[in-house]
DNA sequence: GCTCGGGCGCTGTGATCACAGATCACTAGC
DNA sequence: GCTAGTGATCTGTGATCACAGCGCCCGAGC
């Protein structure tokens, strides 16, 4: 072998598919919200649209169904799932038992680093929250940074997965609501959640962040029942 | 319409696709063991064990990578991974906390008819496992229909599926062990465990059926780890 | 004897084609 | 006028082909 020191550290140049591109696409516009909850999906539309053939978005879109996160309706139609209130509400509950169990974890492991990111969100979504012309856009990535950030910092790699599941099924009716309303008092409310997770996991005050994540989905959850947009369940559409 | 009184209860004749088979087929042979962590897989083989084309099988092998049940290694191989000690018991505590929580729901919200199945099914384990001659194949299976006959009686959808997740991925550890050793005692800690289960849930005491169930998992846990097969995580197989 | 090189065969990935089912609109018939 | 049938056109599903990358094995050269 000759000198291989300069090619030590080379970035493992990414072997990303045009399946995993196309599977990264559709999560984010999912996650953002630009799907939403009954939009329908054509394959052949979609892999004109990346300028692909079918192959790659059929995958993706196979992989996003498996999950649950898209379902092929009987007439042979992708469409993100329309949620009723009360699957809405068991996927609040899911969510505040993993996500809580993980951020009460995250308190009692964090190291000075993540606590450092940590804050650092924290304090950039505070400061978009509470600015005068709040980009919802960027707050929502960022609301999705902080709870990620704490998340990272509990050591389950697994758990980590299955949190962004969760996110990625919850993601369009969550954002579907945050785009069309005042939202002025649920980001009030998030603040404080966000703030006192943060405060729980400086203290490796396990139970408090628990507590915090919880009452932060829970009032989400509760916000956007409130609405009264979910139908409930009965039949069709 | 003409008298459809007749048509009102058809089966709604299964719609299932050769992708779903092939995932099906797929899952069951992870979750059995029959295939184990290491073992290669490959797509025109298993293609014409099938007796299909690549198609089917591809989408559900790329359903199995996606949720990190199978992963494809860089020379462009799929085969189940091979997990590290570390891997594996980041595995385990997830599931604990997962199954923990689901256990602790179902003892609160159980009914008394799904009561009665999972009295039946742990009747059904005590005496395969207490029989001279244990069949491990069924007792991996009554375990496996104990277990989520507890958890689906917590009352989460979202959470059940998760669970199935994680036993995929656990699935060939724990069977590869569990195929070629004594087992007796392993077998006396699980009726142990499940009767302690069982009687939390009948006594709607949730964290008590928590602790069953974390018991149980961290006793396989422990076990498969003491056995030292698991590598330590270092480079490549 | 050991090592390096090249060809062969396999792999997953992507594109393209073929098909059955389902929706929709239009039209013929009561 | 309204209904029922029928064809066009979309859908996802499955099969087949094409290709680039990689492991492997055998043979030539030092």
């Amino acid at each position: 072998m000759e000198s291989l020191a300069a090619l030590a550290d080379l970035p493992q140049l990414d072997r990303r598919t045009l399946t995993d591109t196309a599977y990264a696409a559709l999560a984010d516009l999912l996650a953002s919200g630009r799907l939403a909850p009954g939009d329908k999906l054509s394959l052949r539309r979609s892999a004109a649209a990346f300028g692909v053939s079918v192959m790659p978005v059929r995958e993706a879109v196979s992989r996003l169904v498996a999950e649950g996160v898209l379902e092929v309706a009987p007439a042979r139609i992708i469409r993100v799932p329309i949620m009723g209130a009360e699957a809405f509400w068991c996927l609040a509950e899911t969510r505040i038992a993993v996500e809580g169990f993980a951020a009460a974890r995250a308190a009692d492991r964090r190291t000075e680093a993540e606590l450092d990111t940590i804050r650092q969100v924290e304090t950039a979504f505070r400061a978009e929250a509470e600015s005068r012309e709040p980009d919802r856009i960027r707050a929502v990535q960022l609301n999705r940074d902080l709870h990620f950030a704490i998340y990272g910092a509990c050591g389950l790699p697994p758990l980590l997965e299955i949190i962004g599941r969760l996110w990625l099924k919850a993601g369009p009716v969550i954002n579907l609501d945050l785009r069309a309303c005042p939202e002025r008092l649920h980001q009030g409310f998030a603040l404080k959640r966000h703030a006192e997770a943060r405060a729980a996991i400086e203290a490796r005050d396990g139970p408090a962040a628990a507590a915090a994540i919880a009452a932060d989905i829970r009032a989400a959850a509760d916000f956007i029942l409130s609405r009264g947009t979910l139908r409930e369940e009965h039949g069709k559409d």
